[in-house]
DNA sequence: ATTACATGTAATCAATATAGTTACAAGTGT
DNA sequence: ACACTTGTAACTATATTGATTACATGTAAT
């Protein structure tokens, strides 16, 4: 019915969580793949992404990525904005070329940019208040009281 | 770059304010349409949600249409959902059918959903405490600031 | 150096949403 | 009847997503 935000950003958050999960192992991207369900090149794609934000650690050649930060240093918005979902004060779009003649057309753009705007950081902000550690500790949590 | 939130919310914001300025005329699709620059297909689309919500009235073969409730009683949530450009807990998209058998596979999307469910409505708690009235009244003061 | 294997990345494809457009049926009032 | 409007369905072009294939590049071990 409508376009929803990427799932880059859930598989990016499920990578860095295994990542964790699978610390002492080797995380190579084929690896990722079997656990997110998708294309080991997928992963490769959103990897690269997390490397260039400097979350993790990958190399060419070198099989497995690492976590580059604590856990508690990595915020589900560093993953949001790492994997490019959304773009700053964009979440929305707005029809372009109102009708300047009209009082309506001339302002509204002006008028509803900033309400949006503020909309899309309310959502940022929410993000910006969990991290990775978060997560992992709510798996680890879930698979104890599924055992 | 990525895939924003329809138009349809920011062209429904803007229909329901040019009702209010136009309140004494009649309000054609369009009328409109011209006003927004669009097609006059496109904006009876839009103006069948909006009824349909409850926010305007509008009838078959008679030109305009008119605002339904007080401008200080439909808020920019109330035209959010009306043209539903997005559905509750679905903002976010999350992959599915992770493995099962991996604990992050397992647990993933039960530990996610929620926080992202809760970003989800931060933002709709934004739009929520904006009215048309509001958005009327800001046009207005631009307006008077330009000539 | 050759082999084996992993990452990096471009290209392609099917499915789907958006925004625009055309066309026309159905409703209303003169 | 006629003119005009709303209500809708259908179609198009464009763009993103997610998946996939293919291959160049990089690394390590033998």
């Amino acid at each position: 019915m409508f376009m929803s935000i990427s799932s880059r950003f859930s598989v990016g958050i499920h990578i860095l969580s295994l990542l964790e999960f699978n610390k002492d192992g080797v995380s190579s991207s084929e690896y990722l793949a079997g656990s997110v369900n998708t294309n080991p090149a997928l992963i490769r794609k959103i990897l690269g992404m997390l490397k260039k934000a400097g979350l993790i650690e990958v190399r060419p050649g070198i099989a497995g990525s690492k976590l580059a930060r604590s856990l508690s240093d990595i915020t589900l918005l560093d993953v949001y904005k790492a994997v490019d979902v959304v773009q700053d004060n964009e979440l929305f779009s707005v029809h372009d070329n109102p009708n300047p003649k009209c009082i309506v057309g001339k302002n509204i753009q002006d008028t509803i940019t900033p309400i949006l705007s503020t909309a899309q950081i309310a959502l940022e902000k929410v993000l910006g208040n969990v991290t990775i550690e978060d997560v992992v500790k709510d798996i680890e949590e879930k698979e104890e009281r599924h055992s």
